[in-house]
DNA sequence: TGACTGACGCCGG
DNA sequence: CCCGGCGCCAGTC
């Protein structure tokens, strides 16, 4: 136990990481959900988390799955990778509104974790 | 050890 | 409808 600065050989995302994108590959294509449903589910299993943590998660390790399909609470895709989130959603068919700016249609489109368990 | 940083959410104007 | 500010909380330096 000398000076060992990183006491964690593993360590790298907790719990709470892979929970939250758990979650978020659970979201089925042409569909969408939010930050705020994410971090909800993910307090369920954690006992923690908010809507803010789930960004910084997806910031940090949301490369390896869709983010494009978690949105804001208005259907919004974040200001910093709304050009690329935007595409990928046309793509799959997620209705988004006619009107500027773009958004998701969450009546249409909203998905969450317990359709997950009721969907067959 | 402590302080700052954000892929957000909500309320008020 | 849009804009601004405060609160939230794990992760990172």
């Amino acid at each position: 136990m000398e000076t060992a600065s990183t006491p964690a050989p593993d360590a790298g995302p907790g719990e709470y990481v892979e929970t939250v994108l758990d979650l978020v590959e659970r979201v089925p294509r042409g569909r969408a959900t939010t930050y705020g449903v994410i971090a909800e589910a993910a307090r369920q299993v954690t006992g923690k988390g908010s809507a803010r943590t789930v960004g910084a998660v997806m910031a940090r390790y949301g490369a390896g799955v869709p983010w494009w399909r978690v949105v804001t609470a208005s259907g919004a895709v974040a200001d910093r990778v709304a050009g690329r989130g935007l595409e990928l959603l046309q793509a799959e068919g997620v209705p988004l509104t006619s009107h500027a700016p773009p958004r998701v249609d969450l009546a249409e489109a909203g998905w969450e974790p317990a359709e997950a368990g009721s969907q067959m």
